[in-house]
DNA sequence: ACCATATAGTACTAAAATAGTCCTATATGA
DNA sequence: TCATATAGGACTATTTTAGTACTATATGGT
């Protein structure tokens, strides 16, 4: 289905919840009570985004969490990176030598074109869009994204 | 890491195939021997692939399949729903009333932003570009999507 | 200096999703 | 009527993901 992880979905609803009072440090405790997720639950996904730079945290007594960069400036495409890795739907390409048919392959090289379209949409919606959700806003995705090449590559995957 | 399954990747490899030769009725043991993906895995992937219409079957002796319509005319949208089901990024956004913050969740019509600025994506990338990727080629993906709107709708597919 | 508070990091377990295979039924061309 | 090929469903092993727990470290206030 195309979907991101419940850890992800969570992470959003987390950094709409900050968003709203980018200026207040937030505890993981003011967080889970705000939200409604479970403290593990919440204490994972704030390391992982504090791990990519997304949030920083603030140790100690008093100490919890403030967005980086202000909502405007982080968007979608990096918080779903920093929660699961690198955006790109096929194994091949993330990972090298793991398909037997990687020689041969043709469409690794496409998949490269639909990766940047996807990583493209989703790079063009921020954080200040989940937090003031501006009714008739727009969002204008203008690729180009330069077709393939083909270059040298190659595709496939499998096992 | 926002990834298709393993299946849709050979979708794209098995009616990249075919898309070499629309007019040629495919078997799927031929597709077995040119692609080296299994018979077993090939089968499922073409019956999915014919229930969603993008392959018609013909049955019998010298039966196998073919695109319903041109390669140009068959999108990556398609081919991925046909697979696994509606394109949406969350739980909340295909199944109501499992999520115990629905009613006041914030920002379901905001995942319905996202899911349709990535459908757009994927909806302008087509088979043909999959058999023949001109280099230099340009993909032109111009939404607006109008943000939410929290519209009614969703866009979305499903099956 | 000490202590309560809060994050950092790692490891572990259970649950869910996916992959891959197999079997039986049905349709068709020669 | 027989060989060939798809239709459809069921089943199992594997992998991934979710969620939790535990220990270490840092910091502010007294």
């Amino acid at each position: 289905m195309l979907r991101v992880s419940k850890l992800t979905d969570y992470a959003t609803v987390i950094l709409t919840h900050i968003g709203h009072q980018p200026s207040v440090i937030h505890a993981a405790t003011d967080i889970t009570k705000a939200t409604g997720v479970a403290l593990p639950t919440v204490s994972k996904v704030l390391k992982l985004l504090t791990k990519e730079a997304i949030l920083t945290s603030h140790r100690g007594s008093k100490g919890g969490y403030v967005l980086t960069k202000s909502p405007a400036e982080t968007n979608i495409a990096e918080i779903i990176m920093a929660i699961e890795g690198p955006i790109s739907m096929t194994e091949c390409s993330t990972d090298e030598g793991i398909c037997e048919q990687e020689s041969s392959c043709e469409i690794k090289g496409n998949w490269n074109l639909i990766n940047r379209a996807v990583y493209t949409a989703l790079e063009a919606v921020t954080l200040a869009d989940l937090v003031a959700p501006a009714n008739q806003q727009y969002v204008n995705i203008s690729l180009p994204v330069r077709l393939k090449g083909r270059v040298s590559n190659d595709l496939k995957v499998e096992n």
